[in-house]
Parts: structure tokens; C-alpha cells; sequence
DNA sequence: CAAACGTGGGT
DNA sequence: TACCCAAGTTT
């Protein structure tokens, strides 16, 4: 099965910036935090603009926190901005202003959890280690257990599972980690997978199954319209678009009802993303 | 472990 | 038009 993956993925992977074989292990890092949740086609041209004016991580760090969250743009959970800023501050000091290739001490660095961590150790250092992410436990799913769909997560049996696959040369697994999750984006989608295209196709598990519906539970939905969320992201709009401080009275224009207004604006203040002039108005952080 | 956390394109 | 969903992490 995975050869025929393998054979797959050198002829369809997508040119992916991110995947040149001279980027570096901060490249790879930035690629990963910029994706998580977070399509493709939205990333890709912000992590051009991110390697051209940050090359190296120390580079970001020299940024106020403002800035960073400035050029974040709307890629959206913009805590990823700030926590990426506050890893390119331990790697350039602690770390030789190189990305670490250890998953332990990646694991150490704000928002680089299991799936960040062992992408960065496979892509970007070429390690044999399973990378789990949505696509991958999706496809294993289908194509290794025959079900419809993947269920709730299990950490070590998805681990597990992943490792399974992996050809023993480290530098092989790794290209096999990113075929996995290529066949996942493109192939093994979760609403209509292209099963006539599928490299796999012969070896699913699935397929033999007769493609059974998925059985597990049902996955909760994720609301937005009317949530902090929104009224979130409506307020730090705001602040994005402006260099100078903004009134009060020219955020509460986002958002009628002023106790869930306040509220969203008071967790953006704690969560570092805004912070409060001398004179009372609000701003990005560290710009004034 | 469940819930919170942005945003916009595809169906 | 709604709803689904996208390379997750943190609390």
C-alpha cells in the first residue's frame, strides 16, 4: 500500500513552498503553526510574505507583538501569531536561532503540540516518526480499519496506527508521513473522497468493506455566527487596519450588544492580543 | 475530556 | 442558503 502511495505522491504532491527541499527547519515551523486549521490556499501566500521579511527566527522575535499579529492578517486564531512569536524568542535564545529537530524539546515551545512537533522533526529533519493530523487519521481510518470515517481521537492508538505504515528509512517515512496527509487533502476527503483516483484503492480496507457508513458518534458542530469568535475577530479587525489607538466608542461600532462586546474585548486584553493606552484607548500590542 | 478559539471557501 | 470543514493547541 504505501508504495503505491509513495509512486502516487511523486507524481501528484502539490508544489507546496513549504515542501522545497531548501527550506529550512523555521520554514517548516511557521508552515505548520500557519496550517493548522487553516486551509492551504489562505497560508501560502502569507508564509511567502513571512520568509521574505523573517528569514530566521530571531528576526520575528525583533517584531513588537502588534506587528506580528498585523501581518497574521485574517489566517484566523490569532494566538497562533503571538505563541509563534514567543517560540522564535526561545529558539534565537536558546537554541542557536535554529528550529530544535527533537520532538521533546519542540513539544517545550508554545504552540507546538504532538502533530506540530513531529511534523516539524519529519519534514523538516527528514526523522522517521508518525505525524498525525486529521487527514492521516482519517485515510488510516478508512483504509487500515475499513471505516467510514475516523472516530474520536486516540493518542496512542492513532500514534500506533501511523508508526504502522512507516517504511523503515527515515528519510522514506517522512516523504510517507506527507503522502499520507496529501492523500487525506486531496484524495481521502471527508465529505466526497475520489475513489476512482485513489492510489490505494486496491489495499482499502474500506473499499473491501463495502463502504460502510461512518458509525461512530456524531461530530459536534462548530457555531460562529453570533459567538465571541466573531465578535472577537470583529474587534481586532479593527485594530489591524488602524496604526493609531482606537476609542472605545470606535470598537463598540462592531458589535451591538455591549455585554458580550466588553466581554470579548476584556478576553482579548488577557489573552495579550490588545492591549490599553495611557489615555484609554486600545491597541495591538507593544505599538504605542 | 469538553470547550474555546477565526475565517472563508466549497457543496 | 445553511452547513461542513480546513496540516491543532490550550485550558
Amino acid at each position: 500500500m504505501i508504495d503505491s502511495l509513495l509512486d502516487w505522491y511523486a507524481d501528484h504532491a502539490r508544489d507546496l513552498p513549504w515542501r522545497e527541499p531548501e527550506t529550512t527547519g523555521w520554514g517548516v515551523l511557521v508552515s505548520e503553526i500557519m496550517l493548522q486549521q487553516t486551509p492551504v490556499a489562505r497560508v501560502e501566500p502569507i508564509w511567502r510574505e513571512w520568509m521574505d521579511r523573517w528569514p530566521v527566527p530571531s528576526a520575528l522575535a525583533a517584531e513588537t507583538q502588534g506587528e506580528v499579529v498585523r501581518a497574521w492578517g485574517k489566517l484566523g486564531y490569532p494566538r497562533r501569531a503571538l505563541r509563534l512569536h514567543a517560540a522564535a524568542a526561545a529558539i534565537a535564545e536558546h537554541h542557536g536561532d535554529v528550529v530544535p529537530s527533537d520532538i521533546d524539546t519542540l513539544l517545550g515551545l508554545p504552540g507546538i503540540g504532538a502533530y506540530t512537533a513531529r511534523a516539524v522533526a519529519a519534514f523538516a529533519y527528514g526523522q522517521r516518526c508518525p505525524v498525525v493530523d486529521t487527514n492521516v487519521r482519517r485515510v488510516v481510518a478508512r483504509a487500515v480499519h475499513g471505516a467510514g470515517d475516523a472516530g474520536p481521537p486516540s493518542t496512542t492508538r492513532d500514534l500506533n496506527d501511523t508508526e504502522a505504515l512507516l517504511p523503515q528509512d527515515p528519510a522514506t517515512a517522512a516523504t510517507a508521513s506527507a503522502a499520507l496527509m496529501e492523500l487525506g487533502a486531496l484524495i481521502c476527503t471527508a465529505r466526497t473522497p475520489r475513489c476512482v483516483d485513489c492510489p490505494v484503492f486496491a489495499d482499502c480496507a474500506w473499499q473491501h468493506a463495502g463502504r460502510p457508513a461512518y458509525a461512530g458518534p456524531a461530530k459536534p458542530v462548530q457555531k460562529f455566527a453570533g459567538t465571541d469568535r466573531q465578535v472577537r475577530g470583529l474587534l481586532l479587525d479593527v485594530l489591524r487596519g488602524t496604526s493609531e489607538p482606537a476609542r472605545k466608542s470606535t470598537l463598540d461600532l462592531v458589535w451591538s450588544d455591549a455585554g458580550q462586546r466588553d466581554r470579548c474585548l476584556h478576553s482579548l486584553l488577557t489573552d495579550g492580543l490588545v492591549e490599553q493606552t495611557a489615555d484609554g484607548r486600545f491597541a495591538l500590542p507593544g505599538e504605542h
